[in-house]
RNA sequence: GGGCAAGUGGCGAAGUGGUAACGCAGCGGACUGCAAAUCCGCGACGCACCGGUUCAAAUCCGGUCUUGCCCUCCA
């Protein structure tokens, strides 16, 4: 099944051909190092991790690069304000960006390259163009010259003579062309520069992007990325100087772009004020579920923040963390064995597992399709809970080798989209107190169902307050049953009675 | 002013020619001591509006309205 993919360059869905064999080498533009990132800034993160992730699963060898732009006004502005070094303050915001990223279960990239740390490769790009005719100076600032590059705006879509009418580009004297671009700025007093041809100054903005992807994947690599805002100027600009450069053309051969983040239909973002920042809502929201929100809908779609989003998000995740939860309960670490008799029933539910996993890839290699992909989960749930719960179902261990198949499909395709549940939340020492007090207070209903000794450690307090609530229930007594559900449920913990016992878990 | 998207049940969201996935919420039922979880069933007579093409359109074409984005730093 070939996997298509939507190419802004072209506006078409295409099939996805990589350069090299069973390789994809993808470049992400990666965040200005200034701030905390917000949930707008998280969804290309959470994009693209994803489409290197579903890559991987399908057997491309990827190598993803995303760059940090540690040099530019907004850092140096912020480092004034804040009085810093602007190096040490961007690698401050580096640093929190990694922590905000890991949360979010986006792996690192393969190169993670500065725009610091690439100037001689970047002085080098400028003097070719220089030296080609395209770029020119005034005043120490190198421009580069549109009207030299007549594939200009064959990204965006639009012409020059387009782009000018009604244009709100400045007019910039010192510029051959108004939408000429500056690849070298002269430096100001005060502000971190390099040496150069033209004297001391600091790279452009656009230039990073083309050299340090030209650097680390070579012209022509597969697919570049980034929000749909930069597609103009930013990666119009990356083309010009990179093809002008090299000589040849793609430069990238797929270009991916997805859609804002909005918060009542409008775009969230940091001049506006409605920003949301990822540490803050890590506070109140799994990651889990902040990247099952982003993923809810296909990419290139505006996707609307709000609360009740995000609660529905919650739910909808639950349900299938729940089918996990319940298969690791019954599987515990079974294997069971394969059985050259196989039941029917159990082999037609394979088959229709099977079906739901060929129909999440077939979402997937569509665009990657993850609202659709997501659909096909949430069968492949529904048929795993019915066959489980069926009145009927014997453990057998052909059942039990089943399952366990059954079991790593699913969670290698909740995988490629970074969905696995962390590690089941342990109850902290916070907990020990708060069980015994629920304890004490059941002292006068339970009577001698109560131990005189608790265990200290919480999980095992726990453990023996659902024992205790067990033999209560097969003695008929509800009262005390229901009240120490209650109770529990109070503090967070949810308990379930289930055929196979008692399961807890924190809410 | 120019360019580009989008408008689908209460909400979110798939679906680009053959008669509307999936999730949340709601209602009914099953299971349960009761819950929870889970399962089954119900729910758009219609996919912004008006025309057109077609045996057949949410899906193609034309027009209208509305919203958003880009043209300036922005994921």
């Amino acid at each position: 099944m070939a996997l298509k993919v939507y190419n802004t360059l072209s506006k078409k869905k295409e099939e996805l051909v990589p350069g090299v064999p069973q390789q994809v080498k993808i470049y992400a533009c990666g965040p200005t190092t200034y701030n905390f990132i917000h949930l707008g800034n998280a969804r290309p993160l959470v994009v693209f991790d994803t489409i290197r992730r579903y890559l991987e699963y399908k057997g491309y060898q990827v190598t993803y690069v995303q760059n940090f732009t540690d040099i530019d006004d907004k850092i140096i502005n912020k480092a004034k304000l804040e009085n810093m070094d602007p190096h040490d303050l961007a690698e401050k915001y580096i640093g929190e960006y990694f922590r905000d990223a890991d949360a979010l279960r986006v792996k690192r990239a393969d190169v993670h390259p500065r725009a610091t740390e690439h100037i001689p490769e970047m002085l080098e790009m400028v003097n070719v163009l220089y030296e080609k005719g395209i770029a020119y100076e005034a005043d120490g600032d190198v421009y580069f010259s549109v009207r030299k590059f007549p594939e200009y705006g064959k990204l965006s879509g639009r012409t020059l003579d387009e782009m000018l009418s009604g244009a709100r580009v400045d007019v910039d004297e010192r510029k051959d062309d108004p939408l000429d671009f500056v690849l070298w700025k002269a430096a100001k007093p005060g502000e971190p520069s390099w040496e150069s041809p033209w004297g001391q100054g600091r790279p452009g903005w656009h230039l990073e992007c083309s050299v340090m992807s030209l650097k680390y994947l070579g012209s022509g690599f597969d697919i570049h990325g980034g929000g749909s805002d930069l597609i103009f100027p930013h990666h119009e600009n990356e083309i010009a100087q990179a093809e002008a450069y090299t000589g040849s053309a793609p430069f990238a051969r797929c270009w991916i772009h997805n859609g804002f983040v909005t918060v009542d239909q409008e775009k969230m973002s940091k001049s506006l004020g409605n920003f949301f920042i990822v540490r803050e809502l890590l506070h109140e929201w799994a990651p889990e579920i902040l990247r099952f929100f982003l993923l809810s809908t296909h990419y290139s779609s505006p996707l609307d923040y709000s609360t009740k989003s995000l609660k529905s998000a919650r739910k909808s995740y639950s349900r299938l963390s729940n089918t996990l939860e319940l298969l690791d309960s019954i599987l515990d670490g079974e294997q069971g064995e394969a059985d050259r008799s196989i039941p029917s029933n159990v082999d037609a539910f394979r088959r229709r597992i099977d079906s739901c996993a060929a129909q999440y890839e077939e979402a997937m290699d569509d665009n990657f399709n993850t609202a659709l992909g997501l659909a096909a989960l949430f069968d492949m749930g529904r048929e795993i809970n019915g066959f489980v719960n069926d009145k009927d179902f014997v453990p057998t261990p052909a059942v039990i080798h089943t399952l366990v198949q059954v079991r790593k499909t699913f969670k290698e395709l909740f995988d490629t989209l970074g969905l696995l549940p962390g590690e089941k939340r342990q109850l902290g020492p916070e907990y020990g107190e708060m069980l015994q007090e629920i304890a004490l207070s059941l002292k006068d209903v339970a009577g001698d169902l109560l131990p005189d000794q608790l265990p200290h450690a919480p999980e095992e307090m726990l453990d023996t307050l659902i024992t205790v609530r067990q033999e209560a229930r097969v003695r008929k007594h509800f009262q005390l049953a229901d009240q120490l559900r209650n109770a529990l449920k109070e503090e967070g913990i949810i308990l379930e009675d289930t055929p196979r016992g008692t399961h807890w878990r924190l809410v």
